[in-house]
DNA sequence: GCCGTTTTCGGCCCGACTGTTTTCAGTCG
């Protein structure tokens, strides 16, 4: 995938045309990377297939951006951008993109004292140069010294599964406040993205500076960035970023809707509220000066004249379109799941008993488990030859009587083996209720053998699953070379269901896969992958990911009854239950 | 540079906070 490659480009053209002082190109360029970051497809793709014209196609891409990604894509060079980096020098955008410094203050250092990085711009603040410069003055310097330090501390985005826990902490100790009315966690936290930048915070308060009192005084609090009368931004010790808002009872719709983002989608319906003669903002929607809506999300939605538009599709990826013509998806809810059909014990790399992970699951409401650990040539992993594969269905038959009230099924997750074949024989997963298969070795295989590797793999009448898919680790490792639109059809075809698998750095499939997944038709299962009973929990963000990818309740197997399910894994094996 | 039930030209989301000013520019989300 080029996307993220490119759309880095255009940002950087854009930061370098905002220092040259370029009207609205800027705006337009990173709009542009904005949409290519987002896209589920490869634009290298759209490209082979369409050409330039594809390209145009895309939404905020246009021929003069087209033709710079054509030439990015066949020379790995963009003239204009060469020519761009030639009148600033590169040190100024790591200046410009320091916190409370801009493109602006960074043209004028350079301009007026000729600095020209990071180094240079530490040595004119400790020579006192640049309270002396017009527009700064002495907390400037103090600013720049402190920004730099926080860029060095800064973490970056981390995965939903690590911000998600430390955002409910917060909110838990601002919701003790007896004039917090109500507290809600917004921004990509709540629209779920896979990785997270901040915590964006809301409340309803009658008494915002008391919150905000208490809010930069939390105990985790390293930096105040910002405080004011309504709006407050922190740094919390671990180097993320907390923002929190506060507003009044008849606006809290509007501020949660504007507070949760993303921009892009903000930016259209605010250009729809303007074609109705409305003005759209966090305080509410108005005509003139009289507010007619923004109480709730719901009635902001209803008055701009479309269906409400849950939190995770907020991305400006069709939904605004599909909510005018009243045609969203009635999404796959938080609730519908009734088993997890992916999980670990000590019989392979997990770390607790079949017994305790079947009470676990049978707490958390569920009606049916598979127990998967590995098969032999997960080495590594502890995995299963035959033999004690053998000795762990007994072991299953066993926990069966023991925890009642839920069922324990016969699984494995099964390697699928260079050649495409299986880590056990036909006559082995025959004996089993449910066969997850899974690509653990020799990720680096060009895309045509990789392709056919899996889709053999699924024509085993035994598989049910293929479990994440694509072998990405978010940050870590990048997919193995698939044609995924091949494996989709086969899996289709051949009655496996596509795992979204909730591991917190797998997410694999991701949303646009899913969705693509689910437009095709394939069925999906949303499965923890877990290890010990308190990664069960991990449910939640695979959910996320397949509402994320407009994913409904029919197309996953694991919100059917037991008796449905059972119908979907017999597959062509007769025999089995 | 992109886009079009307001337009093929002329717009381009909207408001809070900060610092340096003394009414505002720059930055941020």
């Amino acid at each position: 995938m080029k996307n993220l490659e490119i759309a880095e480009i255009l940002n950087k053209m854009a930061d370098l045309m905002e220092m040259l002082e370029i009207d609205w190109k800027p705006r337009a360029y990173r709009k542009a990377a904005r949409t290519i970051e987002n896209m589920s497809k490869d634009i290298r793709n759209i490209y082979e297939k369409g050409g330039e014209k594809a390209l145009c196609e895309i939404p905020s891409i246009g021929k003069g951006i087209a033709f710079k990604i054509e030439q990015y894509l066949k020379k790995g060079k963009i003239k204009e951008f060469e020519q761009l980096k030639k009148k600033i020098p590169q040190g100024l955008e790591q200046i410009m993109n320091l916190p409370g410094m801009g493109p602006k203050k960074a043209i004028k250092l350079y301009k007026k004292l000729k600095i020209k990085n990071l180094k240079q711009l530490i040595s004119a603040v400790k020579k006192g140069k640049i309270k002396k410069l017009e527009g700064f003055g002495k907390k400037s310097e103090k600013e720049i010294l402190r920004a730099i330090e926080l860029k060095k501390q800064s973490k970056g985005r981390q995965l939903l599964g690590v911000m998600l826990p430390i955002a409910r902490k917060i909110k838990n100790e601002l919701e003790k406040l007896s004039y917090v009315k109500r507290i809600e966690i917004a921004g990509s936290l709540r629209r779920r993205k896979e990785t997270i930048g901040d915590i964006d915070l809301l409340i309803r308060s009658d008494k915002p500076e008391k919150v905000m009192g208490v809010f930069t005084k939390l105990p985790e609090v390293k930096t105040i960035l910002a405080k004011g009368k309504t709006k407050s931004s922190i740094v919390l010790r671990l180097g993320i970023q907390s923002d929190l808002r506060v507003l009044p009872k008849e606006s809290f719709g509007a501020g949660l809707q504007y507070f949760t983002g993303n921009k892009d989608h903000n930016i259209k319906l605010r250009k729809i509220a303007i074609k109705k003669k409305y003005k759209l903002s966090e305080y509410g929607l108005f005509k003139g000066k009289k507010q007619i809506a923004g109480k709730t999300e719901k009635e902001t939605y209803q008055k701009l004249g479309m269906q409400y538009i849950e939190p995770e599709l907020r991305e400006n990826t069709g939904e605004i379109e599909a909510a005018i013509a009243k045609k969203l998806p009635k999404l796959i809810g938080y609730d519908d799941i009734k088993g997890d059909l992916q999980m670990h014990t000590a019989w392979s790399d997990g770390s607790e008993s079949i017994e305790e992970m079947a009470k676990a699951a049978k707490k958390m409401g569920y009606k049916y488990i598979a127990i998967t650990d590995h098969s032999k040539s997960e080495r590594i992993a502890g995995g299963m030859d035959e033999k004690k594969l053998m000795k762990c269905l007994k072991a299953i038959e066993k926990a069966r009587k023991k925890v009642r009230g839920i069922t324990i099924l016969k699984g494995a997750e099964v390697d699928i083996l260079p050649d495409g074949s299986l880590d056990y024989s036909d006559k082995i997963l025959k004996k089993l209720d449910i066969v997850v298969a899974a690509v653990h070795s020799r990720f680096k295989m060009n895309k045509n053998e990789m392709t056919k590797r899996i889709c053999k793999a699924l024509e085993n009448k035994y598989v049910n699953i293929l479990a994440h898919p694509t072998g990405r680790l978010i940050g870590e490792r990048r997919p193995y070379e698939l044609d995924l639109n091949k494996v989709i059809v086969t899996a289709k075809k051949n009655k496996v269901a596509l795992e979204i698998n909730a591991f917190p750095n797998r997410l694999d499939l991701n949303e646009g896969q899913a969705r693509i997944a689910a437009e095709k038709g394939a069925k999906l299962v949303i499965s923890t992958d877990a290890h010990q009973t308190d990664n069960l929990r991990y449910m939640e963000y695979s959910i996320a990911v397949a509402r994320r990818g407009w994913v409904k309740k029919a197309q996953v197997i694991n919100t059917k009854t037991l008796s449905e399910l059972k119908k979907f894994l017999r597959k062509h094996n007769s025999t089995r239950f």
